[in-house]
DNA sequence: ACTATTTCGACAACCACGTTGTCGATTCTA
DNA sequence: TAGAATCGACAACGTGGTTGTCGAAATAGT
């Protein structure tokens, strides 16, 4: 059907869909005294969860070198919301785990999302919101999400 | 209802469905004679469209600085996809234009991109797939796009 | 048990991308 | 005509990711 939109538009909208919720995520969670969290960090939480991990495994949660996961480790160590221990099983291990402050901005993101999704259901509809998201599992891989976002963008 | 998919789930579909659609029109511009086009490349060329633009304006168009657009350029034109021409009306002015190669990937691009909706429309069904796109124009504001995508997801 | 391989974390060098600041040259405007 | 705005280029800087290397510690194999 030649009424049919360009194919260019599906993609623009997928990543505009993506960078408004990740927007208006961090707009409130700048209210609620998060203001510095960078979206990028929010994946790099929900990758560590309650119990903590290891830089080397983080970097293979999230697609990236264990030196790249390092280095965002040490920045978000420096702005508190997380805390490197020594592991007392393995010398060579160092446990990274949130800290208060990081348990307050995971528990918080997870509450902003589930509002905002609950905004979209509200413009759209519930069923069709439930149809949109069970289509995007049909054509969406199970992979993880990869952060390599910059490299992969632009990259060499 | 509780059965809701969380919050979260949401902005990662999206995401992901963004980034299988970009992969597989590089997977393919690649075998189609294009192996160093880059993600962001093809919204350079459709931003820069048939008859050229100025680096300021392009970096406008796409939400970066006319020093990021430069350097974009730059890039583009030592690949063979862009040319710099002087602007014969305005000294100051030197218009980008696409070259033959740059014209060529763009056009590829489009045809790649409407084969990969009609796979879409495959898998979903063709009214499902215009009712998806339906959805994501009610949620998604009408700005274009914005490039600055490695500074907005770890930036400062 | 002792050696060989693997894994972890850190350091360094490098590239890509974006930013702000500055500059001379040119064009527009008051 | 004089002053303001625009264009393009250069420099300095920060961030993010990558590869390569290294010593220390754990694991596997003979």
């Amino acid at each position: 059907m030649s009424s049919d939109a360009p194919g260019f538009e599906l993609p623009l909208r997928l990543f505009l869909g993506f960078r408004v919720l990740i927007d208006d995520l961090h707009a409130e969670l700048a209210r609620q005294g998060h203001p510095d969290v960078r979206p990028m960090h929010g994946f790099v939480f929900q990758a560590i969860g309650a119990e903590g991990t290891t830089a080397a495994e983080l970097g293979r949660r999230l697609g990236i070198s264990k030196q790249a996961a390092g280095k965002t480790v040490d920045a978000l160590e420096r702005l508190g919301y997380l805390r490197r221990e020594a592991d007392p099983g393995d010398a060579r291990r160092k446990v990274v785990r949130l800290t208060e402050r990081g348990l307050d901005c995971l528990a918080r993101s997870a509450r902003i999302f589930d509002e905002l999704r609950a905004r979209w259901a509200e413009v759209l509809g519930a069923d069709r919101l439930r149809a949109l998201e069970a289509d995007l599992r049909r054509v969406t891989p199970a992979e993880a999400f990869r952060l390599d976002i910059p490299g992969w963008f632009g990259g060499p």
